[in-house]
DNA sequence: CGATAAGTGGAAGAGGGTGTGCGTTTGCAG
DNA sequence: CTGCAAACGCACACCCTCTTCCACTTATCG
């Protein structure tokens, strides 16, 4: 399929050719991931994807060493999503515009599949190739931000962070029910959006500190 | 202490003279769990709890043979609070600053301490003595948000499960460590209230189905 | 086809959390 | 002060998840 995605550069070099009953294995592991990630969460027990994938424990730590080369693959394909899709709303004309579409769409993808967070959020650190995607990232959310109050359509007192807290906040709600979870997303970020328009608002407390290197910890105090 | 609190009352009548070493104990261990619940979140091990308050696991389980019944008895007061704060903004004069008052007084209690939003959500049903409170609870909130909104400080779409969305939400910020925690939830807050103000906004998304009974289970599809 | 290395599953063990039976200690009342 | 029921902690059994070892199977290449 679309194996020869973003291949960890220090393993590529031995041109993995996989049998093909491995490789077999391999994509039903990682199905079988994918459907339990988003239903249950980032958490569910290992043996229990491989007893979906039909294969045993054993097979899947052999194809992946650790838990979190497991949620790379899996979320891969929407994280690289994740990251067109901010490419192309921090380009967009509208800078307000291209905001909103990049909240809304990002916490819809939360909404829609549990484990999506997690790999976002980036608990599980090797998920998002490290930090360098996510500076980059950071540095367009700011400038987009940035630009969006220049052109009067974001109150001036939004901060960049407020994103990530947004992330965070609706990373509980896709703990319920998707048709829930998604309601309820939208719901919330609705009344975000809207109160931060520039307008005769009264003034927010301060923004949380959610700093980059603050969201990549587990939670736990 | 402040024992004599809300007795269940099917075990009340027994008037449970515990012995003066046992009476420690269980002090001992309600401590404990509050810090630990607090800083940890609900789930931290038995074990762990019994450790720190210097007992054996079976005396802790002895006293409390379900986690659920700690979690009530250490979050009997603050529950209480909740209880008395929501009637006291429910017959606030000013229905508006009722409804502010509430949500920022409660999720500010809920970023100060990790677990209680699991107690005040009822991931462990008998923390809250069950469904009556909760119904009246439900009441008296739909209650002062239609009042709000007949006084014309509240927009006529907000939903009173808008409140339980804001409650989740703000439950996942409180994994964060406690300033943060409670710099990000004052701000949600704010955005939140701010946008729920009548006025030109453009119309909301839909309510999510958040209804008291969905709470109640377990994140968990 | 047959040799060989890649691949596999079962079984077993390590680790952590929950819960309990039992012999011992201890507060307290007579 | 003495006896006894209450309370205690140890030690262990159970369960779940993670992880690894090893003998067996199978795809693939010559």
């Amino acid at each position: 399929m679309e194996r020869p995605h973003s291949q960890n550069p220090k393993t590529a070099p031995p041109a993995t050719h996989l049998r093909a009953d491995a490789q077999a294995n391999h994509d039903l592991l990682v199905e079988a991931a994918r459907e339990l990630f988003s239903t249950h969460g980032i958490d569910v027990p290992l043996s229990t994807i491989a007893r979906r994938a039909g294969v045993s424990a054993a097979t899947l730590y052999r194809r992946f060493p650790a838990r979190e080369a497991l949620v790379a693959e899996v979320f891969a394909e929407q994280l690289g999503e994740c990251e067109s899709l901010l490419e192309r709303c921090q380009a967009d004309e509208d800078p307000g515009r291209g905001l909103r579409r990049l909240l809304m769409t990002i916490t819809d993808m939360q909404a829609r599949s549990r484990g999506f967070s997690g790999a976002l959020l980036a608990r599980y650190p090797g998920a998002i190739d490290l930090d360098a995607t996510r500076e980059r990232a950071d540095h367009d959310l700011r400038g987009l931000v940035r630009r969006a109050q220049d052109a009067g359509a974001l109150r001036p007192d939004f901060d960049h962070t407020d994103v990530y807290l947004l992330l965070l906040a609706v990373d509980a709600l896709a703990a319920q029910p998707p048709e829930i979870a998604q309601a309820a997303a939208r719901r919330l970020v609705a009344y975000v959006l809207q109160a931060a328009r520039p307008g005769r608002a009264a003034p927010l407390p301060p923004p949380a500190p959610l700093e980059l290197a603050v969201l990549h910890q587990d939670q736990g105090r």
